[in-house]
DNA sequence: TATTTTTTAGGAATCAATCCTAAAAGAAGG
DNA sequence: CCTTCTTTTAGGATTGATTCCTAAAAAATA
């Protein structure tokens, strides 16, 4: 494990952010400066194959990073992009895609909204 | 509507295959040689604003665009890529969202499986 | 048909992400 | 700690998808 792997990792784990690389790399080069670009893309990508993050390919947008490893649909605002994480829907998709014989191997669930600051609310309904 | 953007609009909705930018730029050509590429980006773009066809985000692989106006789920292929529709499904996702303060509007479901082509069977479960 | 507006072709430019290579750092063993 | 072997890094070049730019052409409008 090499200090910059650690690093990246770190700053994943830290925050429940989704984050982009390039704003991994720029936090990242606060603590290391010498850090090269590529190593923050190749490093997410190992993290990734070995499943400690997870990669949230957005909409006309550079990747996000997560650091929650169980798989579990996202809240996006379709205004300013930001993204929540949330719980797995059990039980919802497994029978759907049983009904129609495929054995399912991964999901991505991403429900748009528009979120309270991009409505202009303060008044909003959401929980949490 | 010019003849560019009908001849675009004519490559996606005559089949129900899920094709990149440059796929339908290679077929269009075919047709008229003097298409540019950036042409079939532009029009792709319009055509989705108007809410004619869909674009498809993929993972790690160039944007497909969907001839299918309504929203529904799509099933991919781990291995090829290969993109199938399904049908929407009804009363699932309302529910999930509303319950948590969510007001929808729109989502993305990619259920991911491995096509019977990759996995080498031919005596696969699924219907259709 | 003349005028105004939109769209195009073609190529340059952008942006995220990947690849390349010599140098540096980590791992393993004693 | 040393040495050796293997992996990773920095830094920059490269790629691939997509967007942008501009003068010319086509479409819409009158």
């Amino acid at each position: 494990m090499t200090r910059q792997r650690q690093l990246i990792y770190n700053i994943i784990a830290a925050a429940p952010e989704h984050r982009t690389a390039e704003e991994i790399y720029d936090l990242a080069r606060a603590e290391m400066p010498t850090l090269a670009r590529g190593t923050v893309y190749r490093n997410l990508g190992l993290l990734v194959r070995d499943g400690e993050i997870r990669k949230l390919e957005m909409a006309d947008a550079p990747a996000r990073y997560d650091r929650e490893k169980r798989p579990h649909p996202h809240l996006v605002c379709q205004v300013c992009g930001r993204v929540e994480d949330l719980p797995a829907p059990e039980g919802l998709l497994e029978p759907f895609a049983a009904a129609r014989g495929v054995t399912l191997t991964g999901y991505d669930l991403k429900l748009y909204h528009v979120c309270p600051a991009c409505r202009g609310f303060r008044n909003d309904t959401r929980q949490e």
